[in-house]
DNA sequence: GAAGAGTTGTACT
DNA sequence: AGTACAACTCTTC
């Protein structure tokens, strides 16, 4: 670990799945960032910037997780938690609330209360929304999983509802 | 069912 | 260091 992360070279790779491309960027700890499923490379090498800008794409690296997200999006049963993922970004609060995402069952749906919970403070839920937020490991960390106490999808900003909406029916349906 | 208040954490200035 | 913002939850009308 002596190697500082300025100095640590990122690689990257790009891939079609059955429900789009997907982009991820790692380095030398794990995954750094991840797209969604986008309807293009190009978007979703977008999605994944600034890193990926300064990595060079080594698919040779990410093969196992090309693999693992490439099923996932197929509907196979997989356990993406086998990723490595680098938070080197998140402070401890918001690293726990992901590994404790991580920890949800597909199918199944946490409250940000619980994730809170997890994460150290009941009474940080909405800090541990900001933490998904922030999140971005996008498929390697469930937040689609996570609902508000009324069981409803709140927020999850932007365009990311209806394929968090999307990724529920499917695990559900599973 | 809808609206308002309360807490905690993160990000930015 | 301080201020503003946020993908929440709970209590009350």
């Amino acid at each position: 670990m002596a190697k500082s992360r300025s100095d640590e070279q990122l690689t990257y790779d790009v891939f079609d799945t059955d429900m789009g491309w997907v982009a991820i960027v790692g380095g030398d700890q794990g995954i750094v960032r991840a797209s969604l499923p986008e309807a293009t490379p190009e978007t979703a090498l977008d999605f994944v910037q600034p890193e990926v800008s300064m990595a060079i794409h080594s698919p040779d690296e990410y093969v196992d997780a090309r693999m693992l997200i490439a099923a996932y999006c197929a509907g196979e049963a997989v356990d993406l938690t086998n990723i490595p993922i680098d938070t080197r970004d998140a402070t401890p609060f918001t690293r726990n609330a992901w590994e404790a995402c991580r920890s949800i069952p597909a199918g199944e749906t946490r409250s940000y209360g619980w994730l809170a919970e997890q994460a150290g403070n009941v009474k940080a839920a909405r800090g541990a929304g900001q933490a998904m937020a922030r999140n971005k490991l996008a498929l390697l960390v469930p937040c689609h999983r996570v609902v508000s106490s009324t069981g409803a999808l709140h927020g999850f900003g932007g365009a990311g509802l209806p394929l968090k909406s999307r990724l529920l029916g499917m695990e559900a349906n599973r």
